[in-house]
DNA sequence: TGAGGTATAGTTACCGATTACCAGATTGCC
DNA sequence: GGCAATCTGGTAATCGGTAACTATACCTCA
């Protein structure tokens, strides 16, 4: 069946803990005798049981990842560039989906934990910090991506979302916008940040925000996000006076609320600028080429993989680190109202 | 620290064998003692180390998934297809990309077959069915996924592509279109069943394939998928004559290809119509909506899912079936010569 | 009354590795 | 030459469970 380092000692006239200690380059071992072994090794196709080790050494060289949405293109860029530094050290990634379903999460969480991971990352669809309480319980070394929590001093990285929402709606204002609404996310941070800088954006240029002006959506998914904008934006088009420019939560959300522009009849950005957020990989093919805020997911997932990594190694109980990325402005057609 | 069987049992004056017992619902033990031990289990937060378990049932719950780009939204879409059904079952997945590379699949596999998943679930980039062999030697059961080899009795589930191919080019044949060119994929079975559903679909309708109107491009993810698509498509414009059809590998491809057409300044439906294949979940918010065709990706997760599950049940070796989805048409502007 | 059945719980061995700690042989050094 | 240090490698315990028996008490029924 399968080979286990009895078989090879056996072979080789050598007791299991010389084999053991040449699989993890010990120095007790004598070349020649580390060279009689890994050959049997080679030869017999050995694979150490994990299982077993992590039994006794209490590492399983797995890090359970947790996002609301695998469609979401955002989240499956962070993945690829979590899996890629991880496979890089050794460490094997578990996915789970909370489909931004809160008490799913709780319970991909718990199997996470049962499973001892070495450490969890996480993009959280939660209202409460309660599930992080669990989590340090067990003092499982975690990071929270994308969306942080307020009174939780934890490990974090995720772009600075006040600035995405400041940068869009400077940018409207820019391209000659007066009545700039917002169709904004459900009650997480990065919601609630990007409201944020677009509010405070608008005060500094003395526009206050018309009644009605900003429309929040339940979730932000793709396909739901899409029609959670189409129907946030059906709304927009009815107000009096109606806005010129919007300004929306992300890009699937804006997809939603292009189509029901142009559904309308209107011209983007001819009489509405639109304006969306994260710069997945095709706004910039859709109908209308997506002007969008950039933010660099692929690095958001390679800086949590290594304070992932970095938190593992650490002896002692670190300090929780942020890490804030600043967004770009990427311009396309959308709201390029004079070119 | 963490919590063992022996510290509950020490507790309540039993045996570890009767907590464990408890925990699996064997039917050795009282009503009256289960509870005691349920309810202590509570308190104390138990959670069962699994790798301990693994370590003698030979069972991890673990299921590996092995997809060439996580970007690309067809697989995005089995993986959180086939998320949902292993959650309910109890397993869960890791996952690997790899990047369309085969040499980076190898060793993905062999990581798997080192973690002693349950099941391995393969959309390989691979050429060759060595590695199978190996997957085989280990009797760990797998599932082919997309993409098949010949002359290999796997298990498979997927689309049949000659249908595809068939389905989109009578589609361009009934629009009108005369000169039908394929920008078709790498030499995976995908692209050649698709590219063979082309070339039947032609002859039977007598429509000889011109010269150079059938051109390969080398990898298919997202982003190089649509680059490809693009110099593919500059190449076909100038062609003497120009086709006014074009069938294409998948969506990112196709989305390449509208993008060189348009650049071009030529319309689409007009000068030249254009299919793509998979339905992604964009394709209908593109420039000009894609017509395309639907491979039912979440079908293709769930049926892999209980396949691989049923696998892991089978107390004998099954034979390998093969699971082949029937493709739909879905048409949208971009092939509509006459709406 | 005693053979046998049922319900409940415990004993023992083992899964495949790792980690202290220990032992014998060789070498170094004064 | 003798004692300690160095090199190698082995012994035994352990990680946290599970499987397959075994043991005890209590009944049932002929």
């Amino acid at each position: 069946m399968t080979v286990r380092m009895k078989d090879i000692a056996r072979d080789l006239g050598v007791s299991v803990v010389t084999v053991s200690k040449v699989l993890r380059n010990h120095g007790d071992i004598s070349k020649e005798t580390r060279q009689r072994v890994l050959k049997r090794m080679k030869e017999l196709n050995y694979r150490p049981n994990l299982a077993a080790r992590a039994l006794i050494t209490g590492r399983t060289f797995t890090i359970g990842l947790i996002v609301p949405d695998l469609l979401h293109p955002f989240f499956a860029q962070v993945a690829k560039a979590l899996s890629g530094v991880f496979r890089k050290n050794g460490y094997s990634l578990i996915l789970s989906s909370s489909e931004e379903d809160p008490e799913l999460e709780k319970q991909e969480l718990d199997v996470l934990l049962t499973r001892r991971v070495d450490a969890l990352l996480i993009a959280s669809a939660q209202w409460t910090v309660e599930s992080f309480r669990q989590i340090e319980d067990q003092e499982i070394p975690y990071v929270l991506i994308d969306r942080r929590f307020v009174g939780l001093a934890a490990n974090f990285v995720g772009v600075d979302d006040e600035a995405a929402g400041a940068l869009a709606t400077a940018h409207l204002i820019e391209q000659g916008c007066r009545r700039i609404a917002h169709v904004r996310g459900p009650e997480v941070s990065t919601a609630i940040g990007r409201a944020e800088g677009y509010r405070r954006t608008l005060a500094e240029h003395a526009m206050p925000s018309l009644p009605g002006y900003v429309i929040p959506i339940g979730v932000s998914g793709d396909e739901r996000g899409e029609s959670g904008g189409y129907e946030a934006a059906k709304t927009l088009l009815e107000l009096d006076p109606r806005p010129d420019g919007i300004f929306c939560y992300n890009d699937p959300v804006a997809m939603g609320v292009m189509h029901a522009i142009l559904d309308a009849g209107l011209r983007i950005p001819e009489d509405i600028a639109v304006v969306g957020c994260g710069n997945v990989i095709y706004s910039n093919l859709l109908r209308v080429p997506l002007t969008t805020i950039d933010q660099n997911s692929q690095s958001i997932g390679e800086q949590a993989a290594e304070l992932a990594l970095s938190l593992i190694d650490a002896k002692a109980p670190v300090r929780p680190s942020s890490i804030c990325i600043t967004p770009t402005l990427v311009v396309r057609a959308s709201s390029l109202k004079h070119p």
